[in-house]
RNA sequence: GGGCGCGUAGCUCAAUGGCAGAGCAGCGGCCUUUUAAGCCGUUUGUUGAGGGUUCGAGUCCCUCCGCGCUCACCA
């Protein structure tokens, strides 16, 4: 059971009130007939008119107290919806001085309110709602986080108090929508952005498809999956970590262009930039090769930010990104070696590379036991990664951590893979497609050997995906990229957790 | 998982180891065009939880819980 505040049981209180006087608190329905923002623009519309008749503007409106302020025989109020807030008055000429008083002793901030009348405007020039009748839709028992602050005594000190606790912000997002416009306006610009996205692929003839989450085998990337369990067929189940091998079955089903916008999970760190779930968007490209989805991929993303930002550049903290094509390419070799001094082609075993790296870059800390490739990712991650700030692809990577790219024809040790850096951190990842399934029957099982000596769990060979492959699947491009990553880039947030409704949290105890 | 930091009223925040406070919100008044309304009066606390040191703990110590930053992990 809830412990009630002070201040929620005089709330309480209030509804048992209404309830004896027949009033129900939470009535079944409303009656609106405009928004805040309709109702204000039908107001300057009919100002505008000659006609004297048609300046009257009647309405009944509808939305949360926000805002209230009785003055004896008049009261104002702010209403807030979707749209935004709009004024109301009350007056004892109307309404009479009970309603008036009844207005005043029995509605609180947050509740809901339904109200009628003409609309006006107030000597100081605010469009405002007379009201001639109203009643309450829903009462509010918990105060909402209150948004404001005071001049303090010496005049001087002005504060805004605002709901600021991250914790709370993200635990109870209902109450960081309801008192935080903003929020509001980041989720309604995320939610601009995946249109974009869909927009933008079905506009190029892809074929939006749904594959399954809960999979038998996990795959098509690195991480560690959520397991589970299903009862009835006595067998356990992963969520599944990429879309990957599932979109790639289906061009062998000569389904040429698919994508998928959904979620992926995986059991990993926690962090500004990782939840996990997060929205992942893959698709896969028949007959295309990297460098095709490369110049898809920035006018795709620029898209996205022109149709969510209205332009091509977007502010990020410090930064102005310009997603406008075409984006800077770098070539990994020849971008590490310019960023760390290393040129890592010359270095062909883990032990030369290792030696070179501690011996160009005595500070730097790499693991030992790496492999060439993940010491290659080492240099990337600790030396150009944080240079790559304006949208940069990085392009051709080490074959030994790109199980599923293909070799560049001539130099097996390198792929044809490429990822699209923007703001210091990895916005997306794609490649030509490995689609050799013996090549590809290889590759796992030289991964499965690396997971086995790392003592983790070995990673599981896909029978089926290679079965598929078997039957022949076209040449082409495939791409993966954080939605969430992209989301924060547009709307200038800097955690993930800000563009998440309801990012991962530990479970909140109530107590007894 | 490691390191650092934070947790005080509904919200934003104070309080040298010495009476737990302010503003807003709330409650009671006054006020017929206010809007961060104003004026008068007034209530509100398991200081995240538990233990310890001390004459005395919000403050110092220990354990736990939660959150933040960061490192590790993360093709």
């Amino acid at each position: 059971m809830a412990e009630y505040s002070a201040l929620e049981k005089i709330r309480l209180q209030k509804i048992e009130e209404l309830r004896a006087e027949g009033i129900d608190p939470y009535p079944t329905r409303a009656e609106r007939t405009h928004t805040s923002a309709q109702v204000i623009a039908e107001f300057e519309a009919a100002g505008i008119s000659t006609d004297p008749a048609a300046n009257e503007v009647k309405a009944t409106l509808a939305g949360r107290i926000r805002a209230s302020r009785a003055m004896g025989k008049v009261s104002f109020a702010h209403i807030e919806d979707s749209a935004g807030r709009i004024q109301l008055f009350f007056r004892i000429n109307e309404l009479g001085k009970d309603r008036v008083d009844f207005f005043n002793r029995m509605f609180d901030l947050g509740d809901f309110i339904q109200a009628s009348g003409v609309m006006f405007r107030t000597k100081t020039g605010e469009i405002t709602l007379h009201v001639h009748d109203f009643k309450l839709l829903a009462k509010s028992i918990t105060p909402l986080p209150a948004d404001k602050d005071v001049t303090q005594e010496d005049g001087t000190v002005i504060r805004y108090a605002a709901l600021e606790s991250p914790e709370i912000r993200a635990r109870q997002r209902y109450a960081d929508l309801a008192v935080n416009p903003e929020v509001r306006e980041t989720f309604r610009k995320r939610a601009a952005l995946i249109k974009a996205l869909r927009t933008f692929l079905d506009d190029h003839e892809f074929l939006e498809v749904e594959t399954p989450i809960l999979q038998p085998l996990y795959g098509g990337a690195a991480a560690r999956p959520f397991m589970t369990h299903h009862n009835e067929l006595e067998q356990d189940m992963y969520l599944r970590i990429s879309f990957e091998l599932y979109l790639k079955r289906l061009l062998v089903g000569n389904l040429e262009r698919v994508y998928e916008i959904g979620r992926d999970f995986r059991n990993e760190g926690v962090s500004f930039k990782h939840n996990p779930e997060f929205t992942q968007l893959e698709f896969y490209w028949a007959y295309a090769d990297y460098l095709q989805v490369m110049e898809l991929t920035e006018q795709m993303v620029a898209y996205a930010a022109e149709e969510v930002t209205d332009s091509t550049t977007v502010k990020f903290g410090e930064h102005v990104l310009d997603f406008k094509p075409p984006w800077k390419r770098v070539e990994m070799r020849q971008g590490i070696l310019e960023t760390s001094g290393i040129d890592f082609a010359e270095h062909k075993t883990a032990e030369a590379l290792f030696k070179a790296i501690k011996h160009k870059q005595p500070k730097a800390a790499p693991d030992p036991k790496s492999t060439r490739g993940k010491l290659i990712d080492f240099l990337l991650s600790e030396f150009l990664e944080p240079t790559l700030i304006q949208p940069t692809f990085l392009y051709n990577y080490p074959r030994d951590i790109s199980p599923l790219a293909k070799s560049i024809p001539g130099d097996p040790l390198t792929v044809e893979r490429f990822e699209g850096y923007v703001a210091g951190f990895e916005l997306c990842n794609a490649f030509t497609e490995l689609n050799d399934p013996l090549d590809q029957e290889q590759r796992f099982l030289e991964m499965g050997r690396d997971y086995a000596a790392d003592d983790k769990e070995k990673h599981p060979l896909d029978e089926d995906y290679l079965r598929a492959m078997r039957y022949g699947m076209p040449p082409n491009g495939g791409f993966g990229m954080g939605v969430d990553r992209l989301a924060m880039l547009l709307v200038n947030k800097h955690s993930i957790r800000d563009v998440l409704l309801f990012p991962a949290l530990r479970q909140e105890e109530f107590g007894e």
